[in-house]
DNA sequence: CGCCCGCGCTGATCGATATCAGTTCGAGCC
DNA sequence: GGCTCGAACTGATATCGATCAGCGCGGGCG
């Protein structure tokens, strides 16, 4: 009965994320929450998948925070993206057959295991399922392209304050963050390597920013001073987050 | 009857590149051929859609270079990816409803024009292309992922030989290009809006990779010396451009 | 023909961010 | 209580790439 419950809570995450593409029928949901069969738990430092490996799994994150990353010949790494409840990890990667990446959970996390035959099989069931997830996939490339602009042509103070309020707008999506600010798991180590920064800068910044009385990121805690002000500074635009009405009713 | 020939080499581009996923039908093969109906050209410098625009059209990219790009407040740019023959222009944006990006032609592009309709109706009448779409949308994204890595971890010097690297095998995979060479219409000053250079830096990188031997890009021509030793210093790997065979036979 | 103008190219200087080398603080553990 | 360890934090110095200020060349055009 719990698990009943456990059930419906988390497959709703993700079908009303891609509700907000195509309105989905009963059958459709049915399909859909047939994807959540094998549960799974993984702590904090051990990576879910690694880069090379093409063992054809993705998960569907139901609660934690994890990132993916890419880690270069001199060690150093760049994270590519956060993924926060409701997220896909390794959606691309099992299409390509490979992982070109590392997924490492930042919290302990609670995911649903799907493999590639599932996918396709709901895809070959229910067909504007396919268009749903493409939809998504979409969404998550959106993001990183803001995130490369940001890494490729703004300050580090700007990139900062961008990526803080870009999380701010995810999170608030799913009803873990608003304007005032959001519970961050994230060290100051995690977001140099997703800003391409080295740590000792993103302490810096921080500090400015919460000198010019905009942000602070203290205690594992983000809280927004002049919300307005800080997307000024940051240039930051939402368009490529807003979730339009359904296009396929 | 010419005309009915130029419809079939086309075509063939992108059933090529979806065909190397999953292996279509000759029913597959018509449904895709009919999206080929409205050709357009384009001149250098002219975008063909602009950030921020609504229209709900993609096109297939038949000749020509392109690049997609986003402007900033201050007035720079970064350019996200560059576009070769049988490339989609602007695929993620008709499904998100809004263009977060502008694109533009590098050269003089010939292009078909897709519209969404058009598109949701091929998925739905052949379920599989829509999962051979989600494979291509997803290879577009390991390249910005790649970039994103490219611009946030690595020196100048390193970026530039990645990047000619990546465009080599590209080009490559559409028989414009090999382990000598190829030819690219880049100017200087767009390799430094898609590296986050300056143009005055990226003349210095191409004469130190030049001076190096390793690669000579000039008077429109990219000569790879030493492609052995270029991939070394750029720690260049294929896995995520390599086409295995079918998964979905 | 001569004039621009775009593109490639270069030296000198400046500035943002990395790197090095620490300190402090709190949590867990013997 | 003292030890260790990880995260946050800081000052001093080094470096990479930006910026400024130019030159040369070839092609298009008045």
């Amino acid at each position: 009965m719990a698990q009943e419950n456990g059930h419906l809570i988390e497959s709703k995450a993700l079908a009303r994320k891609l509700g907000a593409f195509v309105a989905l029928s009963d059958a459709e949901l049915t399909v859909l929450d047939g994807l959540y069969k094998r549960r799974r738990s993984f702590s904090v430092g051990r990576d879910l998948v690694h880069q090379g490996q093409t063992e054809q799994v993705a998960y569907i994150l139901t609660s934690g925070w994890a990132c993916s990353y890419k880690i270069l010949h001199n060690g150093e790494r760049q994270i590519v993206d956060f993924q926060i409840p409701g997220d896909f990890l390794g959606l691309r990667s099992i299409l390509l057959h490979t992982y070109d990446h590392s997924i490492e959970p930042v919290t302990d996390i609670e995911v649903i295991e799907v493999h590639l035959p599932d996918l396709l099989a709901v895809f070959a069931a229910q067909p504007r399922l396919a268009t749903a997830v493409l939809w998504a996939a979409s969404r998550d490339e959106a993001m990183v392209v803001e995130h490369l602009v940001d890494v490729g042509r703004r300050g580090a103070a700007e990139r900062m304050a961008h990526f803080l309020l870009e999380l701010g707008a995810r999170l608030s999506l799913i009803g873990m963050g608003d304007r005032a600010g959001y519970v961050c798991p994230l060290t100051q180590y995690l977001l140099a390597d997703a800003l391409g920064l080295s740590a000792v800068h993103v302490n810096r910044v921080l500090r400015q920013l919460r000198e010019a009385g905009m942000v602070t990121f203290r205690d594992g805690i983000v809280t927004f001073h002049d919300y307005d002000r800080l997307v000024e500074f940051a240039a930051f635009e939402t368009t490529y987050l807003d979730q339009v009405g359904p296009l396929m009713p």
